[in-house]
DNA sequence: ACCTTTTATCGTTAAATTACGATAAAGAGA
DNA sequence: TCTCTTTATCGTAATTTAACGATAAAAGGT
């Protein structure tokens, strides 16, 4: 089918599923790396950092903002990209909920 | 295409990109919080954790086996799957990194 | 040897993903 | 206004993904 169910799953589940897929690519990976190292905001010389095109890019950053990863405010004709700050810190506590509730004990 | 470039990104972007795809879907991190939180090592109940199909909780379960967060044992006529602890922490670190390297004073 | 349980694989279908070039849109400056 | 720069969107094609039922394979028990 290609659709994912989403009955059955806590909200949770599927809300720490969106976001790691959103990071389940080594361009957004790398734009969200480059952004979180970045002094000031970043336009779009993220382009210039990937091995793809301008459209791909693009696209990729529609993700990235889709899912509520980065925010882009328009600068003049350029835009802004930047790391959304509540929404990184949402992750981020929520992969660490999923990383800290493992005891290696317990395992074959 | 569908075909993701690997040319122009780095190993770590790329394990990292594989790992979190391997976290997007819903199931899959179903699966590993049951994983993650079992005393013992849990074999074919996990399907019935879940609301999908029995072939279709295989694929989720080879797709984790595959990318290397958790591993399956043999177990008489049943298989024993759990928490591959090495890539685990390996995980843990790299999705580490990522968040904290940011600093929110320099975003817009 | 036979049956039962458990799990993996096969075959299939619908939909999403990735990528690109081409084009459109938006704004700045001459 | 015209042009240039920057970014988004459109159109398209190849590939992967997600899902299921059906079937095969593996191992234990009778």
């Amino acid at each position: 089918m290609g659709l994912t169910k989403t009955v059955g799953f806590t909200k949770t589940q599927l809300e720490l599923a969106a976001f790691a897929k959103a990071l389940g690519h080594p361009a957004r990976i790398a734009i969200l790396q480059f952004l979180s190292t970045q002094k000031g905001c970043v336009c779009g010389d993220i382009v210039n950092e990937l091995p793809l095109s301008q459209s791909t890019v693009s696209q990729h950053l529609k993700e990235l903002k889709n899912v509520g990863l980065i925010k882009g405010d328009v600068e003049g004709p350029s835009i802004c990209y930047c790391i959304h700050e509540k929404n990184w810190e949402k992750v981020k506590n929520s992969l660490g909920d999923l990383f800290r509730n493992f005891d290696p004990n317990y395992c074959c």
